[in-house]
DNA sequence: CGTAACTTTGACCTAAGTCAAGGCGCGTGG
DNA sequence: CCACGCGCCTTGACTTAGGTCAAAGTTACG
């Protein structure tokens, strides 16, 4: 059973910016199916091209790109609302493997109206030139991460990045939130070692800013995280949902 | 006296896709001036917004970061054909500062021609997406270099980078290119100190496999510097100009 | 000729990687 | 119900790439 858009559960979010009549109208057509994937299922292939793009729904996801010897970069990570395929539907080929962590919901749209889109709905080809711009943005931010902050700076930089947006999608109960990623994911998002990596968690730990087990992460001071960090404590803008 | 869009020299090369003459009228349209900046000015700044947008027509640029402790993360350079300030005409401000490191010569284009061009253009705007995806993908690979390579295979790689951009723009001769840039601006690229910056130059010197002063960089075998930096050997395709 | 920006080199230090072993929790199959 | 295997986390011991500090050399330029 597919949901409709208009009753979409995450376009009501604060999240996410109102969407005029018409635009819901138009992504009503746009979304051909609903597709529902197990943890572990890789959902696009770097390299490949898919007559798919989806949104998605309800779940989390990790994006990566794998190095010719084998090594691992972890780009980002998905969250609910999240739009995947956009390189596959503007591109060559995706640019990244994107897998479910999670069991995942995807809202499937089809490859070949992205351009009718264009043409007839500016609005929203402007809404997803604005969310290339913001990925971009993103890793502008992260590059600077690897870049120039040294592990702990990290560490706390992409837990509360992570926890920011967990926030924002109002996933979080009581400073905590679902957290099915690995020490390994980790390190390989900050560039880091997973020996290292775990060194540097257990610090947060005695330092008592962090709680981690069983799939659930806690922060216990994110401004003391942001001041570690280095980084300004903000929340993020409202976005437009795709 | 400004060039017609009609007689861009930027528009003739092999490196861009062809336009229109649809397009080339509206881009004459959207087109209000030119700019002519001298070598270390800012022409965009970051956490600011402007009127304009630009494209490079000649010179060489530079984008980068700055943390909140003074630290720098280059993340691009910028070359001809560049189209700079996409942040800002989408969004509420530049995320990164860009500087002229030549004197330069930009486009400059009306901010709020932006929105019309998504109404009336479809085809500029879908072209405009994908040099958001494009920087995306760069931006990708930048991350995974500064997660995942070592420092010798990350100036090889960065060297490679730079100079198949400069080849595909027909930029280079006899294996060499204008190179304007320091070391600190490598080092602030790649994730280095300037001193472990200039020890590991020295390495790819005694290699024979650069020669790089008097601000020009010549590569003496690519292949070698692709098989250091673990990245395929490929040249990049055309691309929309805006 | 003097200053400033950039490069080179040496000496030293430390953050982070590697290797290796052990522990813990979980699912599967005997 | 136990035991084996597997994936993940933890910790120790050791090594090393790369950072920091400092000084001297170069080059460009007013």
């Amino acid at each position: 059973m597919v949901t409709s858009c208009s009753h979409c559960p995450l376009r009501k979010r604060d999240a996410f910016m109102d969407m005029t009549a018409s635009e819901l109208e138009f992504m009503q057509r746009f979304k051909i199916g609903e597709l529902t994937i197990e943890a572990g299922t890789q959902i696009l292939l770097e390299g490949t091209t898919s007559p798919q793009l989806f949104t998605a729904l309800y779940g989390l996801g990790i994006r990566y790109k794998t190095l010719i010897n084998g090594q691992r970069q972890v780009v980002n990570f998905v969250f609910p609302g999240d739009f995947i395929g956009l390189q596959a539907g503007l591109m060559r080929e995706m640019q990244h493997t994107v897998e479910a962590a999670t069991n995942m919901t995807l809202c499937v749209f089809s490859r070949s109206e992205l351009w009718s889109m264009f043409r007839s709905q500016p609005d929203r080809a402007f809404d997803l030139t604005w969310l290339a711009a913001q990925e971009e943005h993103f890793l502008g931010k992260s590059l600077a991460t690897l870049g120039q902050r040294v592990g702990i700076e990290r560490i706390a930089w992409g837990f509360l990045k992570l926890y920011q947006r967990g926030e924002r999608l109002g996933l979080c109960k009581g400073g905590s939130m679902r957290f099915p990623f690995t020490q390994t994911d980790i390190a390989d998002l900050l560039g880091l070692s997973q020996v290292h990596t775990n060194r540097l968690l257990r610090k947060l730990r005695e330092r008592q800013l962090i709680t981690w087990k069983n799939e659930r992460l806690t922060l216990h001071d994110p401004e003391e995280l942001a001041r570690i960090a280095q980084t300004p404590f903000s929340v993020p803008e409202p976005r437009p949902l795709f």
